[in-house]
DNA sequence: CCTTGACTCTCCCCCAGGGGGAGGCCGCAG
DNA sequence: CTGCGGCCTCCCCCTGGGGGAGAGTCAAGG
């Protein structure tokens, strides 16, 4: 604005200014977020100046994003639009993260208040041997769907360029815990007749025949965390059944998920058993 | 679902069964919020029922909403609809500081983005000493303008009563730092003429006679955070001029805030200085 | 019956991002 | 020169766990 005085503020001072405490001013020099213009030697007084106000500020302002000081020192790595990109990038995440929780208040709201309570109906049945393409990753909660829908457009597009087709329904096995927001290993599979080369990311493997329990939802079913019940519902009948797993659940998509409506059969979530 | 097993699960598998890790069911334990049905007395280890999984399923949900612990357990004292209803509130807590945050990065973006650049004139004027009418509290960001408008209208309501006007416009008076999510006490004021008995909230106050720096902003300037930029613009403007705050920072409400445009004058941002 | 390997126990240190306070300098005004 | 407020470092505290050490336990197989 006026001519920018040179004069060193009191740390006491830059707080007020800035709108930081004491406390986290001390924290970002000892991180090296911000510094201090300088600092006596004998008494260890820090002394700002009012140039550093406005990076003071900003650190603020994301922190109130809830913005790791690490990330934040990347962002002010940047200037100008690109600093506003990797703000918009991290926000980003934030919203998507939002969105999943939102769906799961609902469906609490729906779980407490008595609805929903609907049962499985659990049935079993062999699964032959089959050969199978398939693509691992470790994946995000909120990143699933859209792993699931790349990587199956991907197997089948593999498929397509040696002539092959799938010879069965596209499968998704979860290796890993369902965690709330980490998840384990996930594998997109397909199963092919014929032969094929392991390319990159996609692998070939033989699935063994098993017996699998499995419980048939509909689409609506399928969100996110209702989905889980599910899930639960086949544990307890194999656990009620004395039967252990033999290797990790899955789910079968044997319909063509843009054509089918909410409450139609659209899944099936599958535990292999001994 | 069947008969429910009495028999005792083993820390390993509850973990598994209800998603959550061995160190947070420990956890739960030392809190009291999820106490394992029985523990060995000599070994030490827990023992949970299946019975259980229902409460550690719903508090594994619950922390995905990032609830802290002891709302939790305040939650799950209540039942049914009654629990719905308080995890609907946690979250309307959390919708509240999603909406302010993302004008920040709205704000952030454009600010960035070498937009918004603009300059704040500040004049300075005398205020000569009144008596008011105020209400004082503890206020968070996202509640000011709630609480703004409630008291402003709360006062009038009251002056009103005793047969009274208000003398001048309305301003707002915050004592504490304008701190980024919390907030220090912050004083709803409208000057009057007569006289008038205190009465629970509202309190009687003469405000003495100053000399104040002030910059004139917009409706749309108001808006957080852009309207930090205009305190900041008055404070250099003060620490230019060597003169220092002697009072709190207020904002005065000279205008009708319902029947203005975004870009009308709306508002005072003023120090008093000495 | 014993051994082995898988579970489980407690205890301790670690993370972010500070808050609170103790005990001790520093600096400036009267 | 004396006080008082400002500042220093250092330490412990919080939440919600993760990681691992070292030791005790449980169940199945030999």
């Amino acid at each position: 604005m006026n001519e920018v005085s040179i004069l060193p503020i009191s740390i006491g001072e830059f707080a007020r200014r800035s709108r930081l405490s004491l406390k986290a001013l001390r924290l970002y020099d000892a991180m090296g977020l911000l510094l201090p213009a300088q600092v006596d030697q004998t008494s260890g007084y820090r002394y700002y100046l009012e140039a550093q106000l406005e990076r003071a500020k900003l650190i603020g302002l994301l922190r109130q994003l809830e913005m790791p000081l690490s990330r934040i020192a990347e962002v002010l790595e940047l200037h100008g639009v690109e600093a506003a990109q990797a703000i918009a990038r991290y926000w980003s995440l934030v919203e998507g993260d939002l969105k999943t929780n939102r769906k799961l208040v609902h469906y609490l709201e729906d779980y407490l208040g008595g609805k929903g309570e609907s049962m499985y109906e659990i049935q079993t049945r062999e699964v032959p041997q089959q050969k199978i393409v398939g693509i691992q990753r470790h994946v995000y909660v909120k990143d699933l769907s859209g792993f699931i829908a790349e990587a199956g457009d991907e197997l089948l597009k593999q498929l397509a360029q040696a002539g092959l087709r799938g010879s069965g329904p596209a499968f998704v096995i979860y290796h890993g815990q369902i965690n709330q927001d980490s998840n384990g290993p996930v594998e997109v599979c397909l199963p092919f007749e014929g032969s094929l080369e392991p390319t990159g990311q996609i692998r070939l493997r033989l699935e063994l025949a098993h017996h699998e329990a499995f419980t048939r939802i509909t689409k609506a079913q399928v969100e996110f965390p209702g989905i889980l019940k599910a899930y639960d519902a086949v544990e307890q009948w194999l656990k009620d059944q004395g039967k252990g797993m033999s290797d990790s659940p899955r789910e079968i998509y044997f319909a063509r998920w843009d054509k089918i409506g909410p409450d139609d059969p659209a899944c099936d979530i599958a535990f292999p058993y001994a």
